[in-house]
RNA sequence: UCCCUGGUAGCUCAAUGGUAGAGCGGCCGGCUGUUAACCGGUAGGUUGCAGGUUCGAGUCCUGCCCAGGGAGCCA
């Protein structure tokens, strides 16, 4: 007999398998037992008629508890009724394992209580869904970097100093000498792409800013791609390219999860190069023009990124931010220094700042006199001054935050949902 | 760090300053097609913690703790 995953069952129908799974629910009509059956893969309802099995197992299944474990053996068979559109009639179970009773019930809960519980919250079918609809992102963009000829270059995660020397990092002790986990791996992707051409990094960033909002991790992922010989143009020719194949995967592959998230398709369908592309000074204006009191020189806040947003059917670059409000290392216009070779991508429907790019100073006095401004330690950036010292080349990257891509195309109200267990200000548990 | 809201049964919630309750889950029983099944019964409480006001506090006051939402912060 075969064991089947319950999302291939109908590749059997009239054949008896096994489906090795958990208990989502049980219902009873006496004589008839109904076992919704979970394997991560799918659900399915097995039928189990008393007379049709011997006593014995309709007794011990009339016993098993919610996420039981259990092997199901039965006849699959295409029936109507089935939300699936298959089930199984039961000739034999065998439980497994027998659960005790389970903390969290097919009725609502609360954020705190499904958070404390978040090893089994992710056996729930939205969670679930959500898991794979991340998995498809996190492939898509490996795909589709890896069909451009990038590197996967990895990035270290315990570092020497910051990379920006502003934000709050988390310290820890690395025998006896103080070491931060990174908050970018940017920097040495610049090296790495003075090596290969074309790089990028996808790993877990760590930023210890006590910030409580819908959008923020105090551990989340990342991917930055670099590229040298490459300019802000083509930098944010690569974002759109990578961020609508992305969107349209999802589309093509995880239909039937975006669903169960009850997603609005037509929105996505929409995410298609190009994107709008405009300057800080136009988004300044559009800001004032919502009436929105918007001082030159500052940068955007949650609210004034879902105006901008708005006026857009697709993610939109915003461009040429205020050289002062952003990282020593950006490349400032050669034809007017006050601002810089910089853009964010702003996704639709409020979900805020998905990116962040630009092109980096390739000249070293510039750079070395940036790094004196900022106040950061020259020797620990000796390295990153010698990238421009040996042949330096005008060079772009950004990176992408994985969480709130995934919380976007989901819909999903806060990015806690798309990590697995997600780090949050006040919770390290489980 | 600041502002707002909340904390009552395992969970989700109700209770005019006057006997702490319901639904779900648990347990016991019933039902041969249930779809978060349904029906009957039953157990289950230091009302976040510490003070205070009052004849009497889940309810009002003060402090603290925790959580949620937002702000700030944030490639």
């Amino acid at each position: 007999m075969e064991s089947v995953h319950i999302a291939h069952v109908g590749e059997y129908i009239g054949q008896e398998v096994k489906v090795h799974g958990w208990l989502y629910n049980k219902r009873s009509s006496g004589a008839v037992l109904f076992l919704i059956v979970r394997d991560g893969t799918g659900f399915i309802q097995a039928v189990m008629a008393k007379g049709q099995v011997p006593d014995k197992d309709f007794a011990a299944c009339d016993r098993l508890t919610q996420e039981s474990s259990l092997v199901v053996r039965g006849t699959v068979r295409a029936d109507r009724r089935a939300p699936g559109g298959y089930e199984i009639t039961v000739t034999g179970v065998e439980p497994v394992s027998v659960a005790e009773e389970y903390p969290i019930s097919l009725k609502e809960h609360g954020v705190d209580f499904l958070m404390d519980h978040r090893h089994l919250w992710l056996r729930t079918p939205r969670q679930v869904a959500i898991m794979r609809v991340r998995n498809e992102i996190v492939k898509a963009i490996r795909d589709f970097l890896d069909e451009r000829e990038f590197v996967l270059v990895d990035a270290p995660i315990l570092t020497p100093s910051a990379c920006e020397g502003t934000t709050t990092l988390f310290e820890t002790d690395y025998f006896d000498a103080k070491a931060y986990l990174t908050q970018s791996g940017q920097l040495y992707m610049e090296a790495a792409a003075m090596a290969l051409g074309k790089v990028y990094c996808f790993g877990p960033t760590f930023r210890a800013e006590k910030s409580k909002t819908r959008r923020h991790l105090t551990e989340f992922w990342m991917v930055e791609p670099e590229m040298a010989w490459v300019d802000l143009d083509g930098d944010m020719g690569l974002q759109e390219d990578m961020v609508s194949y992305v969107v349209q995967r999802v589309l093509q592959r995880r239909a039937k999860e975006l669903a169960a998230l009850e997603r609005d398709t037509s929105k996505l369908e929409k995410v298609r190069p190009p994107f709008p592309r405009i300057s800080y000074d136009e988004a300044v204006e559009t800001l004032r023009r919502h009436g929105v009191e918007f001082e030159w020189g500052n940068d955007f806040g949650g609210g004034d990124e879902t105006i901008l947003a708005e006026e857009f059917d697709r993610p939109v670059f915003v461009h040429g931010y205020p050289t002062a409000c952003k990282a020593f290392y950006m490349k400032p216009d050669p034809d007017r220094p006050e601002v810089c070779l910089s853009a964010d991508l702003l996704a639709p429907e409020g979900y805020g700042e998905i990116v962040g790019g630009g092109q980096r100073i390739d000249d070293p006095e510039l750079l070395a006199r940036r790094i004196e401004e900022h106040k950061l330690p020259a020797e620990a950036y000796k390295w990153y001054m010698d990238l421009r010292r040996y042949g330096s080349v005008p060079h772009s990257g950004f990176g992408l935050g994985i969480e709130r891509t995934v919380a976007w195309i989901c819909e999903l109200e806060h990015v806690r949902e798309t990590i697995p267990f997600a780090r949050l200000l006040n919770r390290i548990y489980p």
